[in-house]
DNA sequence: TAAAAATCCATGCTATACCATATATATCCA
DNA sequence: TGGATATATATGGTATAGCATGGATTTTTA
């Protein structure tokens, strides 16, 4: 599977390490850095989660900004700054910094929302009312999926 | 790991000796210069910090300019001309220049920044007020990240 | 010879690698 | 079709290695 898909409840222990959903593990596979890179989401008390060849990508976008311009300054602080990459384990487990636990409200558990070429992290209760919320928002706005265009597309 | 990443914040002690954070450390691995460069930000009481390899790629980017125009000439003066190579001691670590410390602000700790291809060290409470002001302005502005086309590199 | 700088060494702490067990899922055979 | 076995995943605990940090010792230079 290439893409996080679908929602998955583990458990987060007293040293906050939570499995890596398999199915997602997969996602990951043949990877040069064998993890997933977190940060806060800015508009969800929910962590966003990307593979390492996606930050990569992110970083080479930036380079068509002249350096040291403000555009390339605010966005580079906004989103590598603030993000951690965290290396799986044997078992494919990774380590919750507290500060992300903290953000996120994760207590017991943590769930795993796949969103195609990232993912998100909550606490179970949230993500439940959120999915409803966006269930909703579709549903009144009748949102479509806009057809794809793009010629090439980057892989992960 | 290729890029730098997310914030650490170091202890200076009396010498100006900081460990560089391992996970910078990786992103070094490979360098022909075991350390890294520094200068002085233009806009920030902070100090920019780039792996030597990157130092060529803005000499290239200098090259955008005439030879002996006047903004490549002051270009080359701003930031080749004050920057410092500071080589890793057995440990880890690199010892700033009092100048770079004073510039900065620096007294008990020194705040590491990932942004990508380089970072950037700040006393850390600058550098808090620092990520908050990019992150309301990539708000304000509705900034993005733009597609990745190879093309054209440095536009204004 | 004194001062400064670079190298080396020692230590507490924490992150990470390792192992062991339980649970769920899939497979195979009767 | 059902049960038994095997495989993979999730979870909990422990030991180890690496890191950040402080100090000491050696080397350099004025």
């Amino acid at each position: 599977m290439a893409l996080f898909l679908s929602t998955y409840v583990n458990k987060l222990d007293k040293k906050g390490r939570v499995s890596v959903p398999s199915g997602f593990r997969s996602a990951l596979a043949g990877q040069s850095f064998q993890g997933v890179v977190l940060f806060k989401s800015q508009k969800h008390p929910a962590l966003e989660g990307f593979p390492m060849s996606y930050m990569e990508d992110i970083s080479e976008r930036l380079d068509h900004f002249d350096l040291f311009s403000d555009e390339q300054d605010d966005l580079a602080t906004t989103i590598f700054a603030q993000s951690v990459q965290l290396p799986l384990d044997g078992d494919g487990r990774i380590i919750l910094p507290s500060d992300l636990i903290d953000f996120a409200g994760l207590s017991e558990q943590a769930s795993f929302v796949g969103l195609g070429h990232k993912f998100q992290i909550w606490a179970p209760a949230k993500l439940e009312a959120r999915k409803a919320a966006a269930m909703s928002a579709v549903k009144d706005k009748n949102m479509t999926i806009p057809k794809n265009n793009k010629a090439d597309k980057g892989g992960a």
